[in-house]
DNA sequence: TTATAGACAGACCGACCAGTCTGTTATGTT
DNA sequence: AACATAACAGACTGGTCGGTCTGTCTATAA
């Protein structure tokens, strides 16, 4: 019996065969991140994690199905980096939202040491290659697309009955824009190879939200 | 002697080659569109402009060189199409904002009757799947925005001569401001596949301009 | 008519692609 | 010990990739 169906029921996996999965993901997720999906070969993928191809087909449905794990797991990763539990936690929402935006902000640098790389946010990557063709991506994207956003509106709904963020704005909206703002900013960033898109996108919207 | 340097010097080709090169060119941008640039195949391409691989390859250097090529005849496509002279000449300013942005929306819906396809902006597309590893292209893209950026930046700042933007924000980190949100917008639109983010978008930038 | 080069044609190349196949080894249950 | 299955291995497939090669056809100028 093969369990590559990848309905993220990770629960009853060896602890073995749940080591090489993060194996295969995190290695996916590096390569994806340079250089895109279509650019990177399975061939490379199972090379960079010590794996051989038929064990990969024991673990994925395919390549696609391996981008949708990827996704995933990245976006657990986020929330224990980022520390969304306790910017939900955060006494003051508002110092959440920026520890939150922040935290997005670093995630789309490279972490290695010397040649920083702006290689964009992992999500916003894959979306853009791969909405038109590969439905289930698609979803999977605007599923944490979602996620994140109802997180930011939560925090701006708390933020607003602090009086910390102006009461006129609909959090939901508000919500939209930022995330907008954000997945844009890193657009642009990753085109100029810098980072002055998105401290110029966190600086502007620090001066709109204030009261 | 071959042509296919790419230096832009499109000038001194005879009318059938100038033709040869817009096919093969708009053939490439419908498909890089639909489907991205890894995942369009050359062979695709050709077959789509009904020109032979040895007649690619007389006009072109390359696949990437194809991409830049495609670049600079969207933008001038979008030069006509979106009509920005019209909109630089237009004697409310902001009233060419708005024109700009309501064009640059319109781009990134598939033209087609029926099946109409939310597939992005074509120069976001390219600059997320192509600018860590292909610098020409990269430096396209980046000239591309800041030419846009600059044609926004001059409307803001006519606008607020004439009293129709709110004379307290800097024209430049502005203009920066809306081409984020825009690109955001469009990347955004592309996972939901509606027009739901770029209509939010442009609604909260009238909003904000607004004196 | 001949020389020259731009424009076009398509067979061909090695490399690589995602995915399949037939195994062997490890592990846990009875 | 015997069995079942999870986990792993890697050779192999047909197809496609971007790119090269050797041409032919056509238009202009000498």
């Amino acid at each position: 019996m093969v369990i590559n169906q990848e309905q993220e029921s990770l629960t009853g996996l060896s602890p073995k065969a749940l080591a090489t999965r993060e194996r295969i993901v995190k290695a996916a997720f590096e390569l994806f991140s340079l250089h895109g999906y279509h650019a990177t070969g399975l061939e490379r993928i199972i090379r960079a994690a010590g794996v051989a191809k038929g064990n990969f087909y024991h673990h994925f449905k395919g390549k696609e199905a391996l981008a949708v794990a990827t996704l995933s797991w990245y976006m657990e990763k986020m929330r224990t980096e980022v520390g969304l539990d306790d910017i939900l936690a955060d006494p003051s929402p508002l110092h959440g939202l920026w520890t939150l935006l922040e935290g997005m902000a670093s995630q789309t640098r490279c972490a290695e040491t010397g040649n920083c790389q702006i290689r964009g946010c992992f999500i916003g990557n894959l979306a853009l290659e791969l909405s038109v063709d590969h439905a289930p991506v698609r979803r999977k994207v605007a599923e944490i697309f979602d996620m994140v956003r109802e997180v930011i509106r939560t925090l701006i709904t708390h933020a607003q009955q602090l009086g910390e963020i102006r009461p006129d704005l609909d959090p939901d909206q508000t919500a939209g824009m930022i995330l907008t703002m954000m997945e844009g900013a890193t657009l642009m960033d990753k085109t100029r190879q810098n980072s002055q898109d998105m401290h110029g996108a966190i600086y502007f919207l620090k001066g709109y939200l204030s009261p």
